[in-house]
Order: C-alpha cells, then structure tokens, then sequence
DNA sequence: AAAAGTCACGAAATCGGTTGCGTGTTAACA
DNA sequence: TGTTAACACGCAACCGATTTCGTGACTTTT
C-alpha cells in the first residue's frame, strides 16, 4: 500500500508540529486563520483521512460491533442482519460478520478473538453443537469481563444478557389453533431436536394449543429432523401417518412437506393445510404459497443493536439484563384454508 | 467495560518493566525461565489478550477484509459471503461486512470510511446506482491509493483492479442452447435494464445463441424490470406473446414467470419451459423445481478473498491486474425438458 | 516603562504493545 | 586479579492522533 499520508507528514511539510496541525483540521480557536487555511488546504489537496486506528487506541473505542451467526444462507439471519447494520449505521457503528457455522470450536474461537478489543460489544446467535453441549463458559466469561452481549433468538438462561428473541411459545400456539380452526384435526409437527431451543418452545406452543383443544399429543406425528441426514426422507415417515396438516418450524421442512404433500397427491388447501415458520423467499414464491408464522428479523436485528449500543454507552447504568420478546403474526398465504 | 489487564498492569504487579512483560509472553530467549512462568502465569490466570489495536497500529495491519455488497437477502450474495468468510479465516483474516443497498450515496460514504485504515483490503461488488450513473471516482481513487481492492459479479472496465465474475455471456448462451434444442422456438428473456451489466452480458449470449439457431431476436420478447415497479405485471406482459419459454436472468424472475405459466394453466415443462439464474432456495424448493444456471457463488468468493490477500501479503509484485472468470453450469431440474 | 494579558504555537504525555540496544551483575577464563 | 562473555532485564523510540500545559512574542494597561 503507498505511503499513507499522516500527520506527521503535513507537520514536516508545513514546517508546524503536530500539535497544530491536528487543532487546525479540527478548527480550533487557537490556532491563527492563515495557518489553518495553509493546513487544511494542505490536507484537503492530500485527501488525508485521520488513522482510525490510532483514534482508536486512544479513545478505546473502536465503533465496530461484532456480529456472529451460526449460518447467513438462510432468509431469517440475512434479515437480521440487514437490521443489525441498518441499526447500527444509524448510530455510526460499522459491523463485523463471523459465522460460527453451527460448531462450538468455531464460536470459542471468534468470541475469543473479537473480544480482544476490536469491537465494543457483539451481537450473537448461539450455534446448534453448543446448545447441544451446554458449555457455555465462553459466554460466561464474556459477560464477566463486561464486554457488552445480546444474544437473539437462540438464546439460554445460563448466560445473563441482554435478549432478543420471538414469542416462540406464542407463535408455536397461534399457528396450531389457527389451524385447529379451520377443521384440521391431526396436526403433525416438523421440528428440530430438543436442544434447540426454539424447536422446543415452538413444540410448547403446538402442544399448549392442541391440550386447549382437548387433543391428546401423539408422539408419532412429532418428528424431530436431524439435519445430517436426509431431511424429506424424515418428513416422509409422518406422511405413513393419518395427518390432515403440517406444521413446521422452518421454511426448509415446510418446503419439504409441501414437496411430498404434492406428490401424494394431496390437494393443498383443501385436503391437506401446512404452515411454516420464517416468512422467507421460499415461502413466498412456493406454490401454493405458504402461511407461515412471521418473524420478524429486521425488526429483532434493530432491537438487538439498539439494545447493545445503548449498553455501549451508557455503561453507568446498573447492570440488569432486559429480555425483548418480538411477537410473531401469522402471514396467510394459500396452503392453509382462510379463516373461516 | 471493566477495565482491561494491560501489559502495564502486569509489569506494575510484578515489578518489572513492560518490555519483560512482553518479551517473556513470547517466549524469548532473552528472560529467565524463572521469570517467564510468573508473568506467564499471571497473564493466563487474569485471561490477559493482548490489544489488537495497539498491535494493528504498529504494525499497519489490521488483518480485517472489507466487504461492501449490495444487498444482503439473497442467495447468491449470501453464498459469497460465506465463500469470503472461509477463505478469509483461512489465512487469519475477519471481515467486515457492509451493505450499499444499491444506492450510490451510501456507497461512497461506506468506501471512505473503510479506507481509512480499518482495513488491509476491499471486497465490492458495485451498486446498482452506481452502475446507472457511471460514477466510479470513489473507486478510482481508491486504486490510486493502493489499497488492495477486488470486484466481483457487478465489474465495470473504469476500475483497473482484480475482478472475478461469472462467464455471464457463456451462461446466457449455454442457457438458451439447451432451450432451443429441446425444441423451443420463442424464447423470452426477462432481464433487467441494460445499465446493470451482468444483465446485459447474460443477453449477449441469449442473442449469441439465437444468431446462431438463424432466428431473429424479437425485441417484443425481451422485458427489462424495473425493480422500482411490480414485477410481475411487468413480466405478464410477455405472456401475452406467442412464447414457449422463458429464460430469466435471476431467481426472483424465474418464480414470478413459472408462477404466472401456472396461473395460465400451462404445464411445466410439457408446455413450457423456464430457465433460471442463481442457484438458490427458490429454485430448489419451487415446484416443479427450477433448472437454473449455478453461479457458484462461494467459489466467487473465496477466490475473490484469496486474490485480495494475495495482493495485501506480496505488494512489492507489479501491479497487473487480473481477472478471474468463474464458468457457470446449467443445473437441470423440472422445468425443462429432459436434454432430448 | 513595568506589569499583565492575549495570541499562536510547541513539547510531551497518552493509548498498548514491540524491539533494538544499552547496562549491571555474575561467572568463566587467561 | 583483570578481562571478557553470557545472562537477564530495562530504556526509549515507535505506530498516529489528541490534549494539557506551558512559553515566547507581542499588545495593552496603568
């Protein structure tokens, strides 16, 4: 890279110390007009930009936040992002963009990494592997280094931060008794495995609905997928069951289930309802296109930065942990019956 | 924050100078073994990190890669990311992630904030703004200021720097070969206004292939979107046409067309046949699935990182830049035919 | 004409870490 | 016993910018 121009040059050039120099560019009232002009006019020709780095170091600020994902091909993290850096640009934060890739070495490692000073707090979402493993003294050590937190929508109690997250249980709920409503009678239910914890609290929803209904849960219209294998072939064991609807917690196993509905022939709406979760691209442009539960992920992008950075700085404040709920609306599209 | 343990801290605790403190943390030969395991293990048991901005100020490296996209929801720039991403930690780099949202202004504000030391090089792909103004100074004076910058999908010719994209023209021409030869005769092109480039190259091959097949472009069935308006009304006027395919130059188009060939009662592909762009969710999960061209959008990225770093670790080279062109491949799924 | 005040600018510390070189202590050697 | 070398460590400069606290020159006041 050519020879970045400094201070220090302008000072050399113009025959002044640095001290005026850097007064001048920033106007001050001690230094004489005709300096400042010569000085800034100098500036202005070189187009010198003041080393953020060096600024940096001094102020202990570095105006970054960090930001790690476990994926971003994936419509819901590609919104919160667009939030995240919409929210934090406002406030003239710049965001820096890890993914942990779901593994628990890798998130050790970014968190260990962006926590050394190069960005003022982090916004993250907890990857799968260590949800699973439940270690997460990463976090905890974090936190107790006070580096300002928020984690967003796979998040766990054992880490104490600020929290973003969608009314899962509330929209697992919504989405079953919507479908309850408009005649369906033997939902099954698309998850993840238990230890993710949104697969969870979206299971607490359907089962909170189907016992209001007086429904007794089946176990065998429940399948939790496991993303290493094939994911349709899974979907497809609750097909052999006696079904009339779907409901998925993602876009993906929603896709999936429309897919094999379609091939079995099932006339969607009409015979067979399905509901998915995210309101994605596939969503969208699936045909039918899909009812799924809203969720929001500019809007929990936004809330998360707005959240950090007002932790950021107000660091005064008492420490107590807020927790956000963003509430999820069903978006009625044509594979579930209109309300009736 | 809490105050962070510096090297001072540790020097101050322990009574030696800070050049020990540091020396010893590296191992160096020059302190004693006795010494080097009491700040060794002082600075492990207070979790010392050293300040990666004074280290970065020192050394003029920041080991972070800018990367300035045009938008963020959607699959192929998606995929990119995460080719950069990989390719970056590889060799020890984060990156920091920013978006234009097409528009020129917030471009060059985004340009000159990055360039200004926060990091060792560039990644863009340009601004659809941009592209229709054809205003690159922002981009030129960052080539005459050395900084290491890579293109990548939306180039232009203005800008000498390395690039890599796809072989646009190739793929528009492989695409409307395979049509032709299973039998289509009226091929229409839905594409985007000329200014953006990678549309009107991805045209160049579609008429490269008709010229070839003796028939005559026909201007009636060739749509530019204009995003501004509601593409699908748009994209409905070609339906009015005599065609019997269509060859879109993105996935959102591609879902709009097969969605009104639907809705016309068309069979796919008995009937009609449609190519898409970008080999993402929508194609995958639309149904019937989409054929598509494959963009490869990861490889584009992390060839495109590891250009950038290969110009950012060897700049004593001579500058000539280069250019890298990823081939595209047809990936055939239902909406057309069988390769006859 | 001496004291006080204003103006315009510079010296030096600071942020946190690295590194070349100097130096005091001790041990080994002539 | 005097010279030399190895050892273990500290000093100080440096990266680029900011900022406090002088200070010399000149002007104004009494």
């Amino acid at each position: 890279m050519k020879q970045k121009i400094t201070i220090k040059t302008i000072a050399k050039e113009l025959g002044v110390s640095t001290s005026t120099v850097s007064k001048a560019l920033k106007d001050s009232h001690e230094i004489s007009t005709e300096t400042k002009e010569r000085i800034q006019a100098y500036a202005n020709h070189y187009n010198y930009k003041p080393n953020s780095l060096a600024l940096q170091l001094r102020t202990q600020k570095t105006k970054v936040i960090g930001v790690i994902l476990p994926k971003i091909v994936h419509h819901f993290f590609s919104t919160v992002i667009m939030g995240i850096e919409e929210g934090a640009n406002k406030k003239g934060y710049h965001i820096m963009v890890c993914f942990s890739n779901e593994s628990y070495k890798k998130e050790v490692e970014t968190l260990n990494v962006l926590s050394n000073g190069s960005v003022d707090g982090l916004i993250v979402s907890i990857a799968n592997e260590t949800l699973k493993n439940k270690d997460f003294k990463h976090f905890v050590d974090l936190v107790s280094e006070e580096i300002p937190l928020v984690l967003f929508d796979r998040v766990v109690d054992e880490i104490l931060c600020d929290k973003v997250v969608v009314d899962d249980v509330g929209a697992g709920y919504k989405a079953t008794k919507y479908l309850l409503k408009n005649g369906c009678k033997k939902i099954a239910l698309i998850t993840t495995p238990s230890h993710v914890n949104v697969g969870a609290l979206r299971r607490q929803g359907y089962e909170k609905a189907l016992i209001e209904a007086y429904i007794k849960t089946d176990k065998n219209l429940i399948i939790e997928v496991d993303e290493k294998q094939d994911i349709k072939k899974q979907i497809e064991k609750v097909f052999e069951e006696d079904i009339d609807c779907v409901f998925a917690v993602n876009e993906i196993y929603a896709a999936n289930s429309m897919r094999i509905a379609k091939e079995k022939g099932l006339n969607i709406p009409e015979e067979f309802s399905i509901i998915g979760f995210t309101d994605g691209l596939i969503s969208e442009y699936s045909s039918p296109s899909m009812t799924t539960v809203a969720q929001h992920g500019f809007t929990m992008g936004k809330q998360a930065v707005e959240l950090l950075i007002e932790r950021i700085e107000n660091e005064s404040d008492i420490y107590r942990p807020k927790k956000i709920v963003i509430s999820s609306d069903l978006k009625l599209r044509e594979s579930t019956k209109p309300s009736s």
